[in-house]
DNA sequence: CCGAATAGCTGATGTAGATCAGCACTTCTC
DNA sequence: GAGAAGTGCTGATCTACATCAGCTATTCGG
């Protein structure tokens, strides 16, 4: 059975061959399921196996000694859940599902030789990590230089582009699990914080949050206070033809 | 020739055989210097060449409309400039020397070309990528979660220790060339701030910055007040033999 | 040799966001 | 069916940092 989430995601970055592709088929058939709120790569260990999220939200955090949590990044349904820690000797990070998961996994060993074989999935993977990456820096960049409105808006408009592009928003809006608490970790405020800004993103006209719902009410003028520019996600298509 | 910079970087995440230390040889025989102060990759851009750095400092930003700049990382001897850059189809960041600098060029199609040839460059520049990636990670940590002290002292550790790596530096100190106002731009302070948190640190009996050097005065004591911990920078050794 | 940058430094004041404390509503558990 | 736990929400207070303003010491260009 072709078109498989690894496939998607990588596809984006490089066209794959036949050959490509069958190789990839072998990569990940194991699929698993995962229950929201339990780790499934733990900030420490070693990891023998990375996933590609099929359906369901996680996160990527990491913990402080003081019991503070800053989350990296939600994954959503197409992305990698540890694939650095796979990369890695051990895992700087853990990944924790935020809803259940259904996830295919992908290990170590398989990848690393399939890589051997196809030198193009090896550039493929390579790619979608340096997206990854862009994104991480352009976190960065928020938490370091934004105020709290702009960067709940940035942090809002970026998650709905990723759903768009798989599926699961659109510039109306897109359905969200996320609870306040969790944006607060991920855009560095505390919930109070974050409760107020939304309020008064809402009473502005520019976004709603409620009841698992995220409505942008105004995406433009949200994305101009926002200074939104995508360019960093990447998705002009496939760079090798 | 052998042992440049490009090797001595990835040598660190595999062991090359003779044939791909040729093929390395063929990818970054340019030299090439720039001036301090004069950005080589441009936020924007298209680029076609990444750069290895040989001898002196840089630094990738990105700008916001308001001027603002946020300093991602700070670019030492061994590490890749603007490789994300080439990988993407625009550049998300600039890159800017802080001094003058020595680099060996690697182009776009050199690069891709010999991924092809010898994967296990290819999984190299993926582990390198993973690395740098985690530093990202980790400044994402202490800009979100940690106090000015915390923040400034852990970025400090964290530039002694890559300088260690490189032979640039121990835990007595490192020769530095960053003003307090890009150490500001890095750590997400103000300048003034900075500037004051460092008297701090020094009365304290911790780090001493003074005429272009950083002194650990009390290397262990400075480690435990910023929770370091380095296991994030995956210096072990080669993961495949 | 003089004016203009650049860098480090400091005091006074302002403010964005944290922290604390508490209420209302829903869902889950025994 | 009562308690406990999770989530959203809000007012009052506190504080870590920014901003503003201005000082000194170097360096650098003409």
């Amino acid at each position: 059975m072709r078109n498989n989430a690894l496939e998607r995601k990588l596809g984006a970055f490089v066209a794959l061959s036949e050959t490509e592709l069958s190789v990839l088929d072998e990569l990940n058939k194991r699929r698993r399921t995962f229950v929201a709120g339990r780790d499934i790569v733990e900030q420490g260990q070693t990891e023998q196996s990375a996933y590609v999220l099929a359906s369901g939200w996680a996160c990527s955090y990491k913990l402080l000694q003081d019991g503070q949590r800053q989350i990296v990044d939600f994954q959503i349904p197409g992305d990698f859940l540890g694939l650095r820690s796979l990369l890695m000797h051990v895992s700087d990070h853990s990944v924790e599902p935020i809803t259940d998961v259904e996830v295919t996994e992908v290990l170590r060993d398989d990848l690393l030789g399939a890589f051997t074989q196809t030198p193009r999935l090896a550039t493929a993977v390579l790619l979608a990590a340096s997206r990854d990456e862009a994104m991480v820096v352009e976190h960065l960049v928020g938490i370091g230089r934004r105020n709290a409105a702009e960067r709940l808006a940035n942090f809002l408009l970026e998650l709905g582009a990723r759903l768009t592009l798989v599926g699961l928003g659109s510039k109306a809006g897109f359905e969200c699990p996320l609870t306040q608490y969790l944006m607060a970790d991920a855009v560095g405020l505390s919930a109070v914080h974050v409760n107020r800004v939304l309020r008064q993103l809402r009473e502005d006209g520019l976004v709603t949050v409620h009841e698992g719902f995220v409505s942008f009410d105004d995406y433009d003028r949200l994305a101009k206070f926002a200074e939104f520019d995508l360019t960093y996600m990447d998705q002009i298509g496939p760079l090798l033809k």
